[in-house]
DNA sequence: TTTAAATATGTCAATTTGGACATATACTCA
DNA sequence: TGAGTATATGTCCAAATTGACATATTTAAA
């Protein structure tokens, strides 16, 4: 099917999609949320090792503490951006993120 | 960094405004910026990789091609979620995901 | 227990982000 | 050269995200 086809189609209020389209995109997303949570884990895991509140991680990133709660319970308005962020500010190392990452993927698939 | 890269830092749109504010950045800010780089870098070149157009990647991720551009670009409307969103959808592997959130700036585009 | 600190949950206005679109520019190749 | 394809850029509006706040619940120590 054309991508002007699939275009109209769309246009005229049809959800198109093809199963593969759906599978694959699910894949994918999977593949997201599993490193969103892996990364989640670390978080905490290193704001607890340094021995920080989520007040004090909050203040050294300059959010709130509600938003660290929110990113340690894996609350769906929470970017990975974020959660980056919260990670290199609770002092996680390069080899920290990798690390995670790594041993996570490696459970979850 | 290169001066070099600063300009094209600054150019899409960053909060970069001389080389000594951005060295006076937090180190997060400037670890969070040098991980999307990488990212950036490693999406294109999967893309490239696997022979696929900037519409084609679009398609397979259901984005548009101008976005996959300012992915591309390093544009600052484009987050990390979606840079990794894309690095999935372009078939890179857990590895070279993983790769890419190690390195720090070894390949430039 | 009581109290205080830490964490969790819900809401919301302001900001950020994203898809779609138009259009411009760049790159091939005949 | 010109046509077809790929990539870049700018804009718009809706959707997603965020910090802040109030408040609830949990945890820890006395």
């Amino acid at each position: 099917m054309s991508a002007d086809k699939l275009k109209r189609l769309r246009a005229a209020g049809w959800k198109v999609g093809s199963a593969e389209d759906f599978l694959q995109l699910s894949d994918e997303e999977a593949r997201l949320v599993a490193l969103k949570l892996s990364l989640i884990s670390a978080v905490k895991k290193s704001r607890i090792k340094r021995k920080l509140s989520q007040t004090d991680l909050a203040q050294r990133m300059k959010s709130s503490q509600s938003r660290i709660a929110k990113i340690e319970a894996g609350d769906s308005s929470v970017s990975l951006d974020l959660i980056v962020r919260a990670l290199i500010a609770s002092g996680a190392t390069t080899r920290d993120i990798q690390a995670a990452f790594t041993s996570k993927e490696r459970m979850a698939a």
